[in-house]
DNA sequence: ACTATTTCCTGGATGC
DNA sequence: TGCATCCAGGAAATAG
């Protein structure tokens, strides 16, 4: 449910938060699935590094860590391990968590080493900020602790989200930024392809940060279709789409994103433009523009909705 | 090289 | 009230 505009809120509410603290120790839930990258590997990457940056790109947020104290341990090299190798895993959750502690001994190194740890919220993912005495909730699979008391939580229920760690700080999540794309290179995206306009913006190959939520929004702001072939989109109406895109997630940004369910920035704020939503979750309601009741339809699994007189 | 379909996950909503 | 079933969604994996 995070897209682009609330993965950009909540980057920016961590932003403002957590730049420049450090990551004193981690500790990682015995849940294989949020983990993209080995335990160890990824506690070693973030523990005694420097948070200097939190960004989003796409739907991931991106934290640039740095390592520029020449006592502490470079980050470390690929390493396979043990499946079991989940730190201090075994720990109840229930007296706090144990945090990963001794690492191999530092290795002292020169220049100024950089790395990136990147989470996916994916559906239900969420980042607290809490203090260390805050309860547990269900479903925790990360815990930073920062050198300034505080606590950095992941928490996820359904297990969507992921997260990893880039060694090289080089993360790329392809794709182009939809709010960075001028027309005619969002033109080169989608010119020829055979699969519904619907499927390619929501592919993040093509397009990272659009979701079905936004996917939907624009399609009606530039009246196309969602099962329209992208191949059969005039160049008008990628003019059309390009700007409704950028529209769309402009506003959406600037109203905090858009809280269905239960999705609350890092403030624990709720968003609003679920108040704009045009056709989105809007099936048998009357279009605002031409009171035509809204359509729902399936497109390759995903809910799709819009209005059959105003689109084409 | 593309495109379409299936799979992963749990909580909340719905139906009997 | 309780139990079963369905649905939501992103992206990786699989199949065509």
């Amino acid at each position: 449910m995070p897209e682009l505009p609330e993965v950009e809120t909540i980057a920016r509410g961590l932003a403002k938060r957590v730049t420049g603290e450090v990551v004193e120790s981690v500790w990682l839930g015995q849940k294989k699935e949020p983990l993209k990258s080995p335990a160890r590997q990824m506690a070693a990457t973030l523990e005694q590094s420097r948070i200097a940056a939190v960004r989003r790109v796409g739907k991931h947020i991106v934290f640039d860590l740095e390592r520029d104290d020449l006592a502490r341990a470079p980050f470390p090299a690929k390493s396979r391990n043990r499946p079991d190798d989940v730190a201090n895993a075994k720990q109840s959750l229930r007296g706090g968590p144990s945090l990963a502690g001794k690492r191999a001994r530092p290795t002292p190194t020169r220049s100024s080493e950089k790395a990136q740890w990147i989470v996916h919220l994916g559906m239900t993912g969420r980042l607290q900020i809490c203090s260390p005495e805050a309860d547990i909730e269900k479903h925790t699979h990360a815990i930073l602790k920062l050198a300034s008391g505080r606590e950095l939580r992941f928490v996820d229920p359904r297990r969507f989200g992921r997260l990893s760690v880039s060694a090289a700080a080089d993360f790329d999540a392809g794709g182009m930024e939809p709010l960075e794309i001028d027309v005619d290179r969002l033109i080169q995206l989608f010119r020829g392809r055979k699969t519904p306009i619907k499927s390619a913006l929501l592919n993040q190959n093509l397009l990272r940060g659009v979701g079905n939520i936004y996917a939907d929004e624009s399609l009606f702001r530039a009246g196309i279709r969602p099962r329209r072939r992208a191949a059969t989109i005039t160049r008008e109406q990628f003019g059309k789409l390009h700007s409704s895109i950028q529209e769309v997630l402009r506003e959406a940004i600037a109203l905090g994103g858009s809280s269905i369910s239960d999705y609350v920035d890092t403030e624990g704020k709720a968003g609003f433009f679920q108040l704009q939503h045009r056709v989105y979750g809007r099936e048998g309601e009357p279009c605002l523009v031409c009171k035509t009741p809204i359509k729902r339809i399936v497109i390759a699994g995903r809910s799709s909705h819009y209005c059959p007189q105003c689109q084409k």
